[in-house]
DNA sequence: TTGAAAAGGTGACAAATATCATATATATTT
DNA sequence: AAATATATATGATATTTGTCACCTTTTCAA
């Protein structure tokens, strides 16, 4: 086993709460925890289902969701590589109520639970910087409902292209690197798809986007803020 | 001062997070709040405000929301007894995303935010107590999102029926305890008061609630929750 | 490589919801 | 108690968004 698959040398965890951990306990980590490969598309856990600990991003995109009764998904939040899921439930100690699907190719390291809640409880450090990221991911939260229900779908298909540049950025010809479907971004914006590739459609022909195969990018940045904010 | 005031001798507590505290660092606590009592309608402390600390609600309910471009209040959260206003904040070190209004006369705790920040820091218990009702708030937002995008008005009107009663109860005419205004309530659902007022109207006439002065109770709640869930 | 399946696209129409105007009831202040 | 402000109510109408039907293009597996 290569040293780079131990946590201790992993970059990644810069990203999240591990950084926290001691030397001691991120050994305790690595040696309980697996790799997994995840392919485009694939389920990481299901909505209801109990997890016996927690899915650190390596590589790749995943889309957390939550069907509602009329069998629609709501993409509630996009988890990109430093970040953990399923903390929440095991935190909570409840089921999941989100599902996780990969977007994309996926690697990732799934950190059995006791490694998490033994640290939880003795390292104070390492709990407040979980406590940090989920103070900012209910922060998020908050924006997101008041985006939902006072923004129009316009706007808030604008705000997804900001929001897709900025987190995930633009390859050299200007088309953003994270492709996600037009089904997916209707999700995640909380319309149907048709709704949502009308609206593509109408910003491609308004110059605000542009697209080549499967990719988008977005030519006009100022008007698609303006719009998004209300202009 | 009577021992009422205490923190340590505070029933309050036992539903928050400052149950996990120490005699010790209770006592620091409480050597370092203020009492305040906040009319019906007064701010407590606004969007985009800097805390110095967290409140704790000893009476009394505060809705806490977020206004958007277009001018109207999102109501994300209703802080009752017991429940803490202004953590995600101070743990984050940003100003609140949120305002906080007393929807009716309230009365409450300001503890500076030195005495919260440094048992987050020294007690493991104590701040895994805080991330759990923060998971759990969390939970709260998601499942918010998901209503309102995939919901229509008429049910999550339902819901916040629902909700009322089941958190705040009923008296013995089976009038809701918490009355919130039409605006309120249109707020908390993220539509139009005119439409709220029209949905409650509607209600009404069908038999599912009724009302007296400014009271609203609940006359059948299976027509209600079936309402709500799409049938 | 060729079909089937999935994704993208568009029109026509229906349904949900917001907006504006205005009226009435209720609460609050003087 | 009158005057004023605020909350509730309702109609008419505009706007937004969803739904259904159908078509084209792309993707992917046999």
């Amino acid at each position: 086993m290569g040293s780079e698959s131990r946590c201790e040398n992993c970059i990644i965890r810069q990203f999240n709460s591990l950084r926290a951990m001691s030397k001691e306990e991120l050994k305790q980590v690595s040696d309980s925890k697996t790799s997994k490969v995840i392919k485009k598309g694939e389920a990481i856990f299901e909505e209801g289902e109990k997890l016996n600990g927690v899915f650190c991003v390596r590589e790749g995109v995943s889309k957390l969701s939550k069907l509602s009764s009329n069998g629609k998904d709501q993409i509630v939040k996009l988890a990109t590589k430093g970040e953990v899921m399923g903390q929440r439930s095991v935190i909570a100690e409840e089921t999941s109520n989100l599902s996780a699907v990969a977007v994309n190719d996926m690697e990732l390291c799934f950190i059995p639970k006791e490694a998490i809640v033994n640290t939880l409880h003795k390292n104070p450090d390492f709990t407040f910087e979980v406590l940090r990221l989920m103070a900012h991911d209910l922060r998020e939260a908050d924006d997101v409902i008041v985006n939902i229900s006072q923004k129009t779908v316009k706007q808030r298909i604008a705000e997804a292209f900001l929001y897709l540049k900025s987190n995930y950025g633009e390859d050299e010809q200007g088309f953003l690197i994270l492709t996600l479907s037009r089904e997916d971004i209707a999700n995640v914006v909380g319309t149907a798809t048709e709704s949502c590739i009308r609206i593509i459609s109408e910003f491609k022909k308004k110059g605000l986007l542009k697209s080549s195969g499967k990719k988008l990018g977005i030519l006009d940045e100022k008007k698609l803020r303006d719009l998004a904010e209300g202009f």
